[in-house]
DNA sequence: CGTGATCAATCAAGCGATTGACCGAATGCG
DNA sequence: CGCATTCGGTCAATCGCTTGATTGATCACG
């Protein structure tokens, strides 16, 4: 991620990485040893056992996450071109940090009760963040949550897996024109479920 | 699923369940075996190895797939109503045998190259059928492509995962009222998407 | 008695975790 | 100053357990 660093934040880096592209039970903590270029015990002696550098990991996903979030939230303003400008912001950084949503969706997909609390703990303060503000633009007899999660499955579900067309090619976020065609099409369904049609997007 | 077979169907049940709730990392091939009812070596005399049983368990997946999104498209005709039937049928499909949708999503997840080529052998054919039926009711000018994504992808999230909603309860497939809430939330997204608001959804 | 189905037992490999030793840079102290 | 000590960081080695896979014996039944 961010480079260089030395000790827990470079593990931290690694094993995020891997929980994204192998799921918590495909990832040993020798893989993360080696891929940080450490033994297996120095591993241990920073983060602790292989749950607790999951715990780190998830915890610093979010982080970020809202991070991003809440920076966006600052800088709209408070119509429909700013919903579509959030928007923009979250498929941003859906598609520059994909781990981070392939964290979650591994994550959803698991129903390992032990950690079960990070939705109600880092999940649902942001869909409050989201649903707020975009209760203060859209009409009333509109579903907003279920909008929201729609921007978050197919965002993820884009950012994680890319599109398989009907022609066989599967593009992703490493394809400009796929991210172009998807974005477009965010906005559009997003304009058009929220009822923000007044202001139809590109 | 259907219930009392025996033998080679009650693993592949057994399997399918499992691997959907635990992916295929998650899952051991003692588990599925204990809980047929059989030892690990007979689960192996029937099926092979884990990766066959696992190709196994995903083709059986897909002709359910394919067999539920076929006879929905024999039934129905070809305006924007018939499409809307299409999205219930699916969604049908996807709320009463989650297990499918489960392993679709892991299976997107995993970046293991030696089962890649299962999307290109099971979803492009589906993709193809309803992408085709979708272009002889949609007007020009719209992706119709990502819509499907779109709705491939709230499907099977909601469907697997649920919703957490703002006042921090999850909600998912066992609520009748999230999945009204869900049904009427995409048809009036897929309606609105697709342009086929002279005939908008309840 | 032969055939298809089942099992307990076993194998090598990998797993998460821990141990005790080692190293080099601070730190303490005479 | 010079030497001993502490301490954060690292490692090879090992523990007990689980994994996927295989073997050879056993069973029911035609």
């Amino acid at each position: 991620m961010t480079g260089n660093e030395s000790g827990r934040e470079r593990i931290l880096d690694v094993a995020t990485r891997l929980f994204a592209a192998l799921g918590y039970d495909g990832t040993s903590t020798r893989m993360i040893a080696e891929a940080a270029g450490l033994n297996v015990a120095t591993v241990a002696y920073h983060v602790g056992g292989k749950r607790d550098l999951y715990l780190a990991v998830m915890e610093r996903a979010h982080l970020a996450e809202r991070a991003a979030l809440e920076g966006a939230l600052a800088k709209i303003t408070f119509d429909a071109e700013g919903i579509l400008t959030l928007l923009d912001a979250y498929i941003d950084f859906c598609l520059s940090r994909p781990e981070i949503p392939a964290l979650w969706m591994h994550r959803w997909l698991s129903d390992a009760s032990d950690v079960a609390h990070l939705e109600e703990q880092y999940v649902r303060p942001l869909m409050e963040i989201v649903v707020d503000a975009a209760r203060k633009v859209v009409p009333d007899g509109i579903d907003i949550e279920y909008a929201v999660w729609t921007v978050i499955w197919s965002t993820h579900g884009f950012g994680c897996g890319g599109v398989l067309s009907v022609d066989g090619q599967r593009r992703g976020r490493e394809d400009p024109d796929a991210v172009a065609r998807f974005r477009s099409h965010m906005r559009r369904t997003v304009a058009l479920g929220l009822g923000l049609t007044d202001r139809l997007a590109g």
